[in-house]
DNA sequence: AATCGCATCAACCGCATCAAT
DNA sequence: CATTGATGCGGTTGATGCGAT
């Protein structure tokens, strides 16, 4: 409260990061992992402010982040969960662990609005008015909640990806789980260390290449994407999430999953009974990107119908 | 060739939240 | 309990590219 923007130094950089930033600030974490970004500045020599690295890192230069065209999938995931979520561009990023928050939202804000807008204009101009109104109607706390199943389910499923499993959730504070796609915890820098391979060959590219620098850090992050590690993990993440599903009892027990998400959101205590059934279609949809055929199914499914039992 | 308007997206800003003291 | 600092999130802006005129 209060708190001068610290952005507001004199002599902090602002505007697009240079390919030779991205190198330092690269390398740092490399060495270091990501975290505790307001020493970034001041051991990298970078002239940013730490928000500023923080940012670059983790919409642009992080491992795993696939850039360029969405696809339908994508696009169909982010339309309902948006419908779904509102504008909570992060939670809506957690079901899309290769996209940025920024990415997303940017592509819902220069893409998806107009294209739903279009479609609204068309023949069923209602529709999207009730999904909205439904998704208006729908309570906050459920947003929430569901978005910290997810979140959680994330945060499990990552941590049983790596060796240490007993350090899951420690003192068993929810908010202080990482976030799938900004990992802060010191046991998980292994999982960077591991793209070092990865982040040398950038180095080496930037290096070969003119200092064009869309060109150069779309490179990157294409290999890096493409690289086994980055999407090995998603796969297990995704595979693990079927795992998870039953283990959480989100087919047949929802309810007692949901007396756990209570004990979880303090005070957010509501009965949750009647969204058994849509959520669980909407979640196994959102997981399963191994059959099409049951998205095209769900996509069929109105999102009034999908959501019908919630009110 | 010049310029205008629009689209895109990286980056910034301000606020909220959380943790440490 | 209050204060402070770090981090995260969502809205917005501004630079850039591209097509139309």
């Amino acid at each position: 409260m209060g708190r001068p923007p610290c952005c507001d130094k004199i002599g902090i950089k602002k505007g697009p990061w240079t390919p030779e930033e991205d190198i330092i600030l690269v390398s740092y974490i490399q060495e270091h992992g990501p975290g505790n970004w307001r020493s970034v500045p001041t051991n990298t020599g970078l002239m940013r402010c730490s928000k500023s690295c923080r940012l670059r890192w983790t919409n642009y230069l992080r491992p795993g982040i696939k850039r360029g065209n969405f696809t339908d999938h994508e696009e169909k995931m982010i339309i309902h969960l948006q419908a779904l979520l509102g504008n909570r561009w992060a939670a809506i990023a957690s079901y899309l662990p290769q996209r940025t928050d920024n990415d997303i939202k940017n592509f819902w804000n220069t893409h998806l609005k107009k294209k739903l807008k279009k479609s609204k204009n068309g023949s069923d101009d209602d529709n999207d008015e009730k999904g909205n109104s439904i998704s208006q109607a729908k309570g906050q706390w459920e947003r929430r909640l569901q978005t910290d199943i997810h979140m959680a389910k994330q945060a499990l499923c990552e941590a049983l990806s790596l060796d240490k499993p007993t350090q899951i959730f420690p003192e068993t504070k929810l908010p202080s789980i990482p976030h799938p796609h900004h990992p802060t915890t010191p046991n998980q820098t292994s999982l960077y260390a591991s793209s070092t391979q990865n982040i040398a060959r950038l180095l080496e590219n930037w290096n070969k290449k003119s200092p064009n620098t869309k060109t150069e850090t779309n490179s990157f992050s294409n290999m890096v994407s493409s690289s086994s590690e980055g999407t090995q993990s998603t796969i297990t993440c995704t595979r693990q999430d079927h795992a998870l599903d039953s283990l959480w009892s989100f087919n047949s027990d929802r309810s007692q999953s949901v007396s756990v998400e209570e004990n979880i959101n303090l005070g957010e205590s509501k009965p949750n009974h009647e969204t058994q059934v849509p959520l669980m279609l909407l979640e196994n949809w959102l997981f399963d990107d191994v059959a099409p055929q049951c998205n095209g199914d769900l996509m069929n499914i109105s999102l009034e119908e999908s959501t019908a039992g919630l009110f």
